[in-house]
DNA sequence: GCCGATATTGAACAAGATGTTCACTTATTA
DNA sequence: TAATAAGTGAACATCTTGTTCAATATCGGC
């Protein structure tokens, strides 16, 4: 009845296939769902129902809501680094195709529905500062070594790198897209580029 | 019973103390909790129970929580443009300390619980987002006029600089004024000040 | 200072959400 | 096929929201 796995989800061995298929429902239903209404508008029996699982099951996996939706974003990540990693492959790696927001604005726009919903105007709080710690995470490591910046402290220049990449971001999805990735990522490069290896 | 004022706060008419009593108690017990706790977690009982005022009047006067917020919030700013415009005689039209970003650095040292609460990190998205709103809407006055930046849309500018300053002001006050205000916006200045008016 | 108008009160209420429990059923896998 | 583990859903206690209403307290014009 307990079920222990929240953290791994691989779990190589304990592959109960009712596990998989009750979390990928519920993962599924969150994302179906925060399509239609605001993250902080969707209960947990809205889940439930959509999912079509029992209240109880839920509970047994996810401790709330709030969980769910972090396992869902676990897994958008994962993407995310699958994919940058296929893209460097492909275009070599000194290419400025490899340009970590590049990959990310692609990333976003080929999951368009759900960048949507994460990163647009009804995203709830819990989402924006979970995706806004992935980039800084992500930013930690792409700061030009710079004595040139007169000692900004590292870590307010990795805020200030991910917050304008997020308000980009942002900005292009409330807008429906209306440029190309690689417009926004020149722009974005005009903007910050100076603050970031090339 | 019927309170219509909502909007017109001054109301230079309308002035029954007994309103101006309420209203000030359960701005102040807001503000009073938003320092223990996320806002996303003060609840109406908290705030009527905080302001000691009946569950109906609550009700009276504020449709619900955010409306409160809103109207903390307005206060808020009507006392930022007061403080700017003092600051600005004092200093001549001309001399750098007009700089708006300064005059907001200012003004949020000056008020620092309140504004931790409302950037800092336990701050709800509901703030956040209206805090937000008021930024775009102040840059959008202090735009570098620019053939410059090859027709990066105005409104993708605004909300750069908006979250940029947003960004600065966030690790700023997470870190507990480590810097003047001084530094901290000529480090601002360093990072966007090409893209604003001098 | 009186009095009509208006704001405040608090209890009671319905509706809905959260998270837990448990006896029962169903699916899995060895 | 049998032991094990997961899913079910009703029932529950608790909390929150927002409304209603009759009784009470306060205000401000006269």
């Amino acid at each position: 009845m307990e079920i222990k796995t929240t953290q791994i989800e691989k779990a190589h061995k304990s592959a109960d296939r009712r596990i998989q298929r009750t979390r990928q429902l519920l993962q599924d239903a969150l994302i179906s769902l925060i399509q239609e209404k605001d993250y902080d508008e969707i209960t947990v029996q809205d889940l439930i129902d959509q999912a079509n699982v029992g209240r109880s099951t839920f509970y047994s996996h996810f401790l709330d809501k709030d969980e769910l939706l972090m396992s869902g974003l676990e897994k958008l990540r994962t993407s995310f680094e699958e994919q940058h990693q296929k893209l460097g492959l492909e275009v070599g790696l000194k290419d400025p195709e490899m340009q970590i927001s590049l990959a990310f604005f692609k990333h976003a726009q080929s999951h368009y529905a759900l960048y949507k919903a994460v990163v647009g105007k009804r995203s709830g709080s819990v989402i924006t500062k979970i995706f806004y710690e992935y980039l800084k995470e992500m930013f930690s490591g792409y700061l030009a070594n710079n004595e040139s910046q007169e000692e900004v402290p590292v870590e307010l220049m990795v805020q200030f790198l991910a917050s304008s990449l997020m308000a980009l971001l942002t900005w292009w999805f409330d807008n429906d897209l209306p440029y190309s990735a690689e417009q926004m990522n020149n722009w974005y490069h005009r903007l910050v580029g100076q603050f970031l290896v090339q």
